[in-house]
DNA sequence: CTTTTGTAGTTAGCCTCCTAACCATCCTCC
DNA sequence: GGAGGATGGTTAGGAGGCTAACTACAAAAG
């Protein structure tokens, strides 16, 4: 992900500071949305260059896995479907379960594609949609790749204790929540627009 | 950052459910691991638009965040440095302090300075450094931008406490801290590579 | 004083994300 | 049953990340 965030964060004190002469700056609120960015982007960042070392980026790993589902394969398994062992799904429906566009989607699959991890197929009763299907080396792979991924998760959270862990998944709850309650205006974005009332011009 | 994540997030049930198929899935880690990404994402993509709105995006804002010091502005005023109004900072640290590469810097710094907001100048002394300077543009673009900024941190973090953001801090500290020392070996990256093991060839 | 090593910045090429526009197909409704 | 709208998927073009390779310069080592 690098998002550009702040490798080190501003002191609580430079918060106080910055309050003063910024009465909108709210030092907890601001103090607590660092450390939720920069805590996010150190831990992602790690997931990534784990992948990464398999030869996979974040954003293919997560439509292997939305394609995945070890229960469906043992049920598949019964019926001898071979190439099919998941639920075939649609683009428009993995770009909804991963939140990105579908034009994104279409990205995505391409490279899987060409790497021979998934398999495009039309839709017999819709001609418009196609149906995304994970081939057997993406399952092998991910067979494989899954308790390395497992394990680095556990050992990221490791410090915390069950009770701690608890508690943190209830603050963040709180505040996923409440932010998407918030929605942003939707008006006309410019390139660095500046208002009437602070422009030069 | 819309980074490819699961949108809705797994029950519990689900996760105790896989730790059964994989012995390496610790349900509460996962939980946790997978809120912390949920929740950042969803702020971060709120920001992010909240920024686009005025024309700007995340990793420019945040690099004119860097060069904007008002506390050494006001020192600059007495100065009546007009034009010079912070601390001048080069690329490399830009990039150092950012957390993104040399080359990401350069981009960045080059469409701020196609969109005036941000000026290069050659160091005297040393004849490969550059010094990045903010444009009178960019100062104004920052004193009206910011308090909108701020009440969108504040705003996202309402609905907790005061106590309950120190103990977010606190945990979220400790994992960045962990996740810190974490050093992923560092191997040669390959397209969708399957071990020896696994590999159908 | 020359050579080697290291550092600052850029360039080139790739990947993933976006929006906007575009077809093809389905569905609804007159 | 044909027109208009909704839906599924792709394409085109842009931005911001990355790595790797390159240039220019500075500094250390011989």
């Amino acid at each position: 992900m690098p998002l550009l965030l702040l490798k080190d964060l501003p002191r609580y004190e430079c918060l106080l500071e910055g309050a003063k002469e910024f009465p909108d700056l709210d030092p907890s609120a601001c103090e607590a949305f660092l450390h939720l960015l920069r805590t996010s982007d150190e831990v992602f960042s790690l997931v990534e260059k784990d992948l990464a070392v398999h030869g996979i980026s974040h954003g293919r790993f997560g439509v292997l896995m939305l394609l995945w589902n070890p229960a469906q394969r043992r049920i598949d398994a019964a019926h001898a479907d071979g190439d099919c062992p998941s639920g075939p799904r649609t683009p428009a429906e993995l770009a909804d379960a991963a939140g990105v566009t579908r034009a994104t989607m279409t990205g995505l699959i391409d490279t899987l594609e060409r790497d021979g991890l998934v398999r495009r197929e039309p839709d017999p009763t819709d001609r418009r949609m196609m149906s995304v299907l994970l081939t057997e080396k993406a399952e092998r792979f991910l067979v494989g790749i899954s308790p390395a991924h497992f394990k680095l998760m556990t050992r990221i959270m490791a410090p915390l204790s069950e009770s701690e862990r608890k508690t943190l998944v209830r603050l963040l709850t709180k505040v996923l929540e409440n932010a998407s309650e918030i929605a942003v205006p939707a008006t006309e974005p410019a390139r660095a627009r500046l208002s009437p009332a602070e422009s030069p011009y």
